[in-house]
DNA sequence: TCAAATCTTAAGAATTTCTTTAGAAACGGT
DNA sequence: ACCGTTTCTAAAGAAATTCTTAAGATTTGA
């Protein structure tokens, strides 16, 4: 993944960069308006850390630059101001989230990550899995090259999995994922453990192995 | 994760509270500014979800309410565009996010263990205590990487001890915390005896060391 | 010291949650 | 309109958790 940081504190900068440098990004910097101007104008990013506060300029006026640009790049808005009203006009120019400072790096991580998936879904992307690959442009999984046959629910369902991959996914959240806001009865999760074993079987199926973890009273957990 | 839902539409709030509930969490709800303040005076939740507009009341005016007594707490605002305006602009209320409604469940979902993570877990979403390691995420607890099977109420039981390690938590808090508002006769702490019991001796098996003391009368502590 | 209160432990009953199956209903392509 | 596929509903059985009960141990305080 690689990242940009814009920030003028130097500190901090470098904390960040160390961090994700670490954590297998690749990163870039930018200690003011221009720089961040100039970076931004000449290279793609699959997520953008924004100082609002810079010593030229206001961070806010590039979100709107980067929009227009890089339509499927994360912004992730810094800012040491916390009341509302600037957390409601930085989203409203298009920052797709936002962090007040002081925050914890793990934080400002989750947060990157969680924008990258929901962001990289749109695009055709392969997503592999141990032998199994899922072409999200074509809507097939294939294992080692042979095509496995799932209906749209479950290609949902998979796909729902694959980007939570080990963390634990109530039924709600999956009930919302895959039916959208008119999920009528809430008490009725029948339909969603038919389409849920019927894919952990055709997994299992060519696979041998059962991807699908039922952690009881919460939900599921796809683990790889 | 314990939550508190303030809201008056009953529609959204049964939504809401379902869906959490589907989702592992402890829910409680207030249909109205009266409601939210017994509650918020008499119970401490990780999580509370404020309509800006209430009946008879303004959400806005909960939330010092809220700030003063639980400052772990995280609080979300959710309301209708038009209601947020200006006035809030500019007003630091002591909030931590907002969500515009309508808004997706999941997008809450998000935003409420966003906070979790921040607030309870400082920024974390795996604790450590010894050899011991909770994720939050996938819902597991290893001890040295060997993974240890905790029940739901186990689980929650032991996030509950760990997030108020070396302090003394009454058996009337545990109560709270792990069923909520639901939970029918006040003076029957057996069930909490049991799943208290069946923890300690998980994490006493593979330790050889017992984490929860017993405070005669008062309640237990978490010691590490 | 002894009774009362509180806690520990264990076993089994009750409940909840999940799995599986089968068939009905809805859908989509020809 | 027909047929095959997908999706949903329903219901019964399995599994795991949760709760109740009860008996025994420990601590407290009169």
């Amino acid at each position: 993944m690689k990242l940009l940081f814009i920030e003028d504190e130097p500190v901090l900068l470098e904390e960040m960069v160390n961090y994700f440098s670490s954590n297998g990004c690749i990163c870039e910097q930018a200690k003011n308006y221009d720089q961040a101007m100039i970076k931004i104008n000449s290279h793609r990013y699959d997520g953008i850390v924004v100082d609002i506060t810079l010593p030229d300029g206001s961070g806010m006026d590039l979100i709107p630059q980067i929009r227009s640009t890089q339509s499927d790049t994360g912004i992730m808005i810094v800012s040491a101001k916390n009341s509302l009203g600037d957390k409601i006009q930085g989203l409203n120019t298009g920052a797709d989230d936002y962090l007040t400072k002081p925050f914890y790096l793990e934080e400002l991580n989750a947060r990157i990550n969680a924008l990258y998936r929901r962001k990289s879904l749109k695009g055709n992307e392969i997503i592999t899995f141990d032998n199994f690959s899922i072409d999200t442009g074509s809507k097939e999984l294939y294992y080692n090259d042979l095509p496995i046959n799932l209906t749209k629910k479950e290609f949902l369902l998979l796909i729902y999995f694959v980007i939570n991959k080990n963390r634990v996914v109530g039924k709600a959240s999956i009930a919302e994922h895959i039916w959208g806001d008119n999920y009528g009865d809430a008490d009725n999760f029948d339909a969603i453990y038919v389409h849920l074993m019927n894919l952990r079987k055709k997994l299992i199926q060519v696979s041998g192995k059962d991807y699908i973890k039922t952690v009881w009273g919460m939900g599921y957990k796809f683990v790889s």
